[in-house]
DNA sequence: AGGATAGGCAAGTGTCCGCTTGCCTATCAA
DNA sequence: TTGATAGGCAAGCGGACACTTGCCTATCCT
């Protein structure tokens, strides 16, 4: 389940696909390609890519909606939650409200 | 710089090992390697574990304290924190303060 | 219909990485 | 000093994964 999720942060490339959904939503595989290409100077084949994609949606870091031909790709941020909820920070050390 | 922490969170045995130092912090590695065997069946080297820990030392998320023969690691959540950072939860729908 | 565009499936390849094995160093106790 | 404990270094092996190539399907436009 988070194991989905980690090995779709592991690699290089997928982040940068998150970087370019975050700052654009909605993006279709071809243009995903073209930016990776122009802006990051990325030399990956279209396949590749498409590869990423299904990695990446596979983590429920990615949402796909199709519209005839076209198949957009939306950033989805809520499952890095659990990274932060699984290794909390620390209590804080200062005077505190005692919760009890 | 970002790649050392991914990277590192992205095998099961190294997040294992997190939780075990967020459940009991400044553990020696013999000690993480029984945890390791007992609690959760892990059949894994010393060898293997002290890899890990150095991977998991080398991203920040776990420091070290050296006191005669014992080396006692720490977990170190801060570095988690660039994660959500860098793509953070899209801005609420509902009325909001306009901060302009 | 037919071409062009957007995307998908599957096999093959090279590389990185997790893990082991074997040996070595350092600190402590008897 | 000798043995035992805690840890480190380096080479080697096997499997996973990123990436490519080649071909196929689906939708749109003229």
């Amino acid at each position: 389940m988070a194991d989905d999720l980690f090995k779709a942060l592991a690699d290089p490339t997928r982040r940068t696909i998150l970087d370019e959904l975050a700052e654009q939503s909605g993006q279709t595989l071809f243009e995903i390609c073209s930016r990776l290409s122009m802006k990051h100077r990325l030399g990956i084949s279209r396949q590749g890519v498409s590869q990423h994609l299904a990695v990446l949606e596979a983590a429920g870091l990615v949402e796909t909606r199709r519209e005839g031909r076209y198949k957009f790709h939306d950033l989805n941020t809520a499952p890095l939650r659990q990274i932060t909820e699984r290794w909390p920070a620390p209590a804080p050390s200062g005077p505190e409200e005692s919760p009890s």
